[in-house]
DNA sequence: GACAATTAGTCAAGTACACTTTACTAATCA
DNA sequence: TGATTAGTAAAGTGTACTTGACTAATTGTC
């Protein structure tokens, strides 16, 4: 009997190195993809906290395209890039977690208004809290190293989406 | 009926450009997260139309970490951070596309050695069209700038691991 | 103003991927 | 020889979707 004793101990300790040692020699794609795993996982494990519930990446990635004044579904879906059921199931998970609420659009009673339950300070708190991660990275980077990196990065995103879409 | 006409088209046209516009003035996370997929994405396409198979993330995950003698499954499984079962199956899959093959090691007889068809020459080849994708960015953004991006970024990358790690 | 077509959203089921757990064989080490 | 280790086999799980079929509100057309 082996008991396959990876897991969290393993995944954290014997693999952590390993890894960090070949990221480091890696492509820029390959640091890329670890800088945006972890940042995520930062972001996601401190706004589940704060609202109570274990939140998954997908629900995090919905929050930025909700608007202040609340939006529609297909909306979301469009920006998302994804079907209506998707983002469907998603707002109906956070609706009954008591993060979302969905509200009737007097000016299309088919539709509805999704936005944040406590209207725009919750947003701004959850977006508040998703900044203090990103805070906190600034200021171990440096502010200077920081925003730099912020043009670098907008810059990379400008090419790389030029090559996919217009042109 | 409605025919749910998403799909590709409103994917890359009607998605993008609002897609677009949110993440420009989003926050650095979601700009990281983006850039990597695309930058992902990217390779997995070229790779794959090289190999003449539609490989998947995890595949092209697994390549960074074969070492040009061939690396052991569990040596793999160690330094992905997964279980031996998970690396088998990407390998299994990849062997049977005759992209990997397995040698028995001739030092411990219970093991096999993972390496390319066609041994480093085809390892060189590979990483060249991974290489390929960031030469094109490189040029796009400038050498100096692109140099620049990954010395941050790999200076992110080390405040990211210390704070889930050592320390 | 009636009615067909469209649109917003829901319901249910299915699928792809990237894993995991449990259970095993075969080779090697102590 | 008994314990460990390398790997395999098979089935199950969670996430993030998709497709197809449907209801209800609305809009455009005659």
């Amino acid at each position: 009997m082996e008991k396959q004793e990876k897991t969290k101990l393993a995944k954290e300790e014997t693999g952590a190195r390993e890894q960090l040692e070949h990221a480091k020699r890696g492509s820029v794609g390959q640091v890329l993809m670890r800088c945006a795993r972890l940042v995520n996982e930062e972001g996601l494990e401190r706004v589940s906290k704060k609202v109570g519930v274990r939140l998954r990446p997908a629900h995090t990635a919905l929050f930025p395209h909700i608007d202040l004044e609340g939006t529609r579904l297909t909306t979301l879906a469009e920006r998302m890039g994804v079907s209506k059921q998707a983002v469907g199931q998603l707002v109906e998970e956070l609706v009954s977690w008591g993060v979302l609420e969905r509200v009737v659009d007097p000016e299309d009673r088919r539709a509805r208004k999704i936005h944040f339950v406590g209207g725009a300070q919750a947003l701004m708190e959850g977006l508040q809290v998703l900044g203090e991660v990103e805070g906190e990275l600034a200021e171990a980077l440096g502010e200077e190293d920081w925003q730099h990196l912020r043009v670098l990065l907008v810059r990379l995103l400008g090419v790389l989406e030029h090559r996919e879409i217009s042109h």
